[in-house]
DNA sequence: TTATATACAAACATTGTTGTATGTAAATGA
DNA sequence: TCATTTACATACAACAATGTTTGTATATAA
């Protein structure tokens, strides 16, 4: 059969982005071929430049598929109202996104694409830029529950919250990439949660 | 002329390395093809594949260029003897990695490669271990100054060292990427040296 | 002084990759 | 029911890139 339905149409367009997802991890972004892509998700490059017109659009696919519920949660865990513990919340925020990465195997495979299996160029610069904004407004986000906190007494005298946001969002940067980085899983994915709390604790 | 001296050809050999760097750079690695960066040393591709056999050699020379003069430093640097400031040593080796990244090119062109202009995949795996180990040893540096602090007092009492050196660490990786991501100089490359400041005080 | 190794340049062969153009059978809409 | 999209597969053309081979002028060593 020659022509699919919308929804299976639909199916094989999500097929090509998680099989873009495999290839991009073992080969690499730009190594990777349409061919590589088409031949890992059963389809000829006649279908994949069907849906997409190159391979920045898978990439980008792949990255929104990931990245558009990661903000939206985000926006929600730190909904700013009827915080009564900032300090908690903000634990359970930084460990939700590695409790994402630890069951959420595309999340997982997608951060290890974004660090350590793409290279910034050309028109990729314009993601890196998105990243770097949307690290500033978890920045914001951070610093305003550190001032709920502050307010509530719960941090010692001398810290201003916006040093300990930067300070919490630097470390959480370093925490995330060496827990991508840590594919044997020994030394940074089993104890990044108990990271995250010392980590805060170290602000109370 | 075609043979050329042999200092003459330790020239070229550096030329091809600082052309491999700056197309690295702008095309990303495994975009830049030999024959762009013989262009940009002003050289054939023969030149190139009488001094290195492949690509990935090339990229290992540009590394060493800039890792081995440094792993000498942190080695002189952190040295355990004679030290009666060890917060202050902490701080001056920081900021001395941030301080070689502002005052040498090469460096900073080299880091940036390694961490967005760079795919770790195949042969390249290797040097993602590779900088692990070297994370681990830092840390390892990290946590004895830490240690020796806490036995001089200058530490509050609930802090372990290992920890501290952990959250010291983490904050410090977050740090040099953001640092690297931030081309533009504004948001993280004037205050890094405060951040890190900051950052140490914290654990006073 | 001469033979040889060196430091490349130039040419070759092969293979991979991309985008596009064309073909086509089935789904969909009128 | 029939015309028209749709959702691909197949074929084509053009180019890039790699590694290797061959050629060669000149250092260098003996």
């Amino acid at each position: 059969m020659v022509r699919n339905t919308k929804e299976n149409a639909e199916l094989t367009r999500l097929k090509i982005i998680e099989a873009a997802r495999q290839s991009f991890l073992t080969r690499g972004v730009s190594r990777t071929s349409m061919e590589q892509i088409a031949a890992e998700a059963g389809v000829t490059r006649g279908a994949i430049y069907w849906h997409f017109a190159n391979k920045k659009e898978i990439f980008t696919a792949m990255r929104e598929q990931v990245f558009l519920p990661l903000i939206d949660r985000m926006d929600e865990n730190l909904q700013l109202e009827n915080i009564d513990d900032p300090l908690e919340q903000l634990i359970q925020f930084l460990n939700g996104t590695i409790e994402t990465l630890n069951e959420s195997l595309e999340t997982r495979q997608t951060y290890e694409i974004l660090m350590i299996k793409c290279e910034y160029v050309d028109d990729l610069v314009e993601v890196l830029d998105q990243m770097l904004d949307n690290c500033a407004r978890i920045t914001e986000k951070i610093e305003q529950l550190y001032t709920r906190a502050k307010e509530k007494g719960q941090l010692r005298a001398n810290q201003s919250p916006a040093e300990l946001a930067m300070d919490t969002h630097l470390f959480f940067i370093g925490l995330l990439h060496m827990w991508v980085k840590d594919t044997g899983g020994c030394r940074f994915r089993k104890q990044a949660s108990e990271l995250v709390k010392t980590h805060i604790n170290l602000h109370r």
